[in-house]
DNA sequence: TAAACATATGAACAGTTATTCATATGATGA
DNA sequence: TCATCATATGAATAACTGTTCATATGTTTA
């Protein structure tokens, strides 16, 4: 470029589509939903937390097993158990000196499900 | 402790469930497969990312008219749709100057509306 | 009550990631 | 061919995240 100039965006010239943007707009959902959609799907984003998942999937688990089953320290576990706790996705009860962690809902092997289907394609 | 010792994990003495750990590691899936799951989970755990996924569910869009409708530079959203075509999620069409992205697969679809039912409940 | 155990947590560190800035690439039209 | 436009990309940076280590909390049992 001979002058410095700032680069030019298409939306601020004549090539945008202005009414496919607005169409588009009005029809997404809401910014506050997608926000929460994007916060779940980062907790889900985490290997450890979806062998966390899967694991409890199959059985209700004390932390322990979990750390033997996924062969990681009991603390690593219980930090990601602190997210999927904040999250409201798992819930736990105590037995003992045990802690025993399932899944707080259902919708979550729905999703799972789901992607399982896509990563097997 | 009176004595530096390890501090020892439940797994190693005799209050772990080895049968459960067992049996729910019989029963999960191959961990290949959870790796590739919390590598989506990954691409889609991004506000940025789910906007554009979203607004792909409406519409075949051009870059610079994602960027007008995320408020957000042409590089940024370049750069995140890399993300997004390098996890074969999106294809993209050239015409003329402009290149079309849209979404490369029906399963997103049915993945995000899981998502949204649960972040909805 | 004290020791042993299961779990939780705070701090620190290393690795990752999203955006910005500057610039490159590739297509179009004069 | 040259200027312009739409998009892509590399480097840099700031913010975030997962694990480890050390230790705290709370329960059980001897």
């Amino acid at each position: 470029m001979t002058e410095k100039e700032k680069m030019p965006t298409c939306a601020e010239g004549e090539h945008s589509h202005p009414e496919i943007v607005e169409s588009v707009a009005d029809r997404m959902a809401d910014e506050e939903i997608l926000m929460d959609v994007a916060e779940l799907f980062k907790v889900f984003g985490d290997s450890t937390r979806v062998r966390i998942i899967c694991a409890l999937f199959e059985s209700e688990l004390c932390v322990c097993d979990i750390a033997e089953l996924l062969n990681m320290t009991q603390s690593a576990i219980s930090h990601q158990l602190r997210v999927l706790k904040q999250a409201r996705l798992v819930k736990y009860r105590r037995d003992g000196k045990s802690i025993y962690y399932s899944l707080a809902d259902g919708h979550i092997r729905t999703i799972f499900n789901s992607a399982f289907e896509h990563v097997m394609e």
